[in-house]
DNA sequence: AAATAGGACAACCGCAATTGC
DNA sequence: GGCAATTGCGGTTGTCCTATT
């Protein structure tokens, strides 16, 4: 025997939302709020529907300063960029993008933007590759990441793999060559993207009912240790900001910040890689990601 | 013009987490 | 601490619309 279900199936409404059930729920709610009893709201506001239901139409549709549709390069890139971080963590990501909600983002990406990923793929088993805009770093990111060197390379309509076989594999374009690590880190963006951190962490004791993809943890502090890594340090006694989870290496002006309102979350997600000292290659340009060969990948210049 | 296949998006479902008693 | 109610989340399904045959 299971739960009781939360409502009476037989007696509300279910489907698309009329205009006029919007009009009473967007009504009632800028009137009396949400009361905090999504269960009984629809009762108090006179619509035969779930409460859950209500709570959806709200949250997806009706509430303020929801954007829809037409999502932009940047958008793209952030989407792109947390969910090969930390999966499908819809809500997260949500709160990245102010006015998108994870139901968006999450049909966004089942539909079009796993798609674009999947034809770049694709087309990447060719010797020739197009590289969309949509792995530039955001440019929300620190400014070494969106340096005039990783725009070049990133922003040039090809990237022609030397060869794919050899151990330390070289990308030219037309005006400069970069080297990359045996596991090279753009490979590992897009392995990351394909195949996402699945791992689920309670809060409570820090323990992981699944394995995370490997050397996830270690890979994303490496990560976050080298956005911002552009001449200044961070001395032990110095008061880091929110966002910053990495070594002592940084130029103070260029951590890179996840938006505080999750920065809990983010940090839970990252803080079983505690810090060892040597977690960061100064002056170098990272991109994405990293392995972990740390003295061997990820920076070129 | 009709049938149908596919895409886009809204909505639902079930489960886990949280909250309150 | 235990239990039930509620909320939040992510996966999945349903429906509508458009493009193609």
């Amino acid at each position: 025997m299971g739960r009781a279900p939360c409502c009476d199936k037989n007696n509300v409404k279910r489907g698309p939302w009329s205009p006029e059930e919007d009009a009473k729920l967007k009504e009632f709610i800028d009137k009396y709020g949400t009361g905090g009893n999504w269960i009984a709201l629809p009762q108090k506001a006179g619509l035969k529907r779930c409460g859950k239901s209500c709570r959806l139409r709200w949250l997806n549709y009706l509430r303020p300063n929801i954007k829809h549709g037409d999502f932009s390069d940047e958008e793209d890139r952030i989407i792109c960029s947390l969910y090969a971080n930390i999966g499908s963590r819809w809500s997260i990501i949500a709160a990245q993008l102010p006015g998108r909600t994870d139901n968006d983002i999450k049909n966004y990406w089942n539909t079009k933007l796993k798609k674009k990923l999947m034809g770049f793929i694709h087309t990447s088993s060719n010797q020739r590759i197009k590289s969309p805009n949509l792995f530039l770093p955001p440019t929300t990111f620190p400014p070494q990441i969106q340096s005039q060197a990783i725009s070049n390379i990133f922003k040039d309509d090809y990237l022609e793999p030397i060869s794919s076989l050899q151990p330390n594999f070289m990308y030219h374009n037309n005006n400069m060559n970069f080297q990359l690590g045996t596991n090279n880190q753009y490979s590992y963006f897009l392995e990351s993207l394909m195949n996402p951190m699945q791992a689920s962490c309670s809060s409570s004791d820090g323990s992981c009912s699944q394995i995370p993809r490997s050397n996830f943890e270690e890979t994303q502090k490496f990560t976050l240790d080298n956005y911002g890594n552009n001449g200044g340090t961070w001395a032990d006694h110095d008061q880091k900001p929110d966002g910053y989870f990495g070594n002592n290496h940084q130029n103070h002006s260029s951590q890179f910040q996840y938006d505080t309102s999750n920065i809990e979350e983010v940090k839970e997600l990252i803080s079983s890689s505690s810090s060892n000292g040597n977690g960061c290659n100064n002056n170098n340009n990272m991109l994405f990601f990293s392995d972990e060969n740390k003295a061997n990948i990820g920076y070129w210049g």
